[in-house]
DNA sequence: TCCTTGATTAGACAACTGTCTAAACACGAT
DNA sequence: ATCGTGTTTAGACAGTTGTCTAATCAAGGA
């Protein structure tokens, strides 16, 4: 996929150089996706297991079954989870790449972190 | 601010224990923030420099200067930026903490990466 | 085969977002 | 004091989003 992210050694992910047009197009995506509350938690609570079951999700949010079903729906289009139906269960489970792609975007100090 | 974030010292942000509600209702305005294409590539650029003039990233973008202008005030409502005037010109440079806090929260080894 | 339960899809609707133009505000210079 | 330039605010408008209920699909059991 992206490669500027992964091997962006020695530090400024953020910093120099700058986002392409065409990057920024790719990932804000995924961060839009994290951008709501319901969306984040649900994120958070996949990952903190290997996997986890619609049914304990729906269970977690005041919310009615079909619309964690689409918040889900929008995690995997943006491509930070995926699932699997095993019988009369899904299971969805997070892509540590795609995580890990966010977190070295701006996960280094960045020119401005090194002048305040 | 928040602190589980800071002092998630042994691994698994996003692992456990998972965000509370509390916590993503705070974050997550953040990561909204990021997720436009635009104001990702602001935030880039602010953070490529020390600090960086709104008429360069006026320049930098096939946008209204008013676009770009509410894009910053959406990046300075989130936290993630900070501004300040200096005779003619507005300067913007960004905030790292903001940014360490979101690279904090996915940035480690989740229980999802150890099994697949 | 027909229910029952788990999950997604479809459609509706209010609220929010990204963009624009026009107007206003803030400085510095004449 | 007035003008010119840089920046933000106000208001408008089309498009998107989050939520719901109703309907549909999927799998297992009587």
């Amino acid at each position: 996929m992206t490669t500027r992210l992964t091997l962006a050694a020695p530090c400024c992910a953020l910093g120099a150089p700058p986002v392409s047009s065409a990057e920024a197009e790719s990932i804000a995506p995924m961060f839009k996706a994290l951008g709501d509350p319901v969306r984040l938690r649900l994120v958070s609570l996949i990952a903190a297991q290997p996997e986890a079951c619609v049914c304990d999700l729906v269970a977690a949010f005041p919310l009615s079954g079909p619309t964690i079903s689409h918040h889900l729906k929008v995690l995997r289009a943006a491509g930070l989870v995926d699932c699997e139906r095993r019988g009369t269960w899904v299971y969805y489970w997070v892509r540590p790449e795609a995580l890990a792609q966010l977190s070295a975007l701006l996960g280094r100090p960045t020119s401005a972190a090194e002048s305040r």
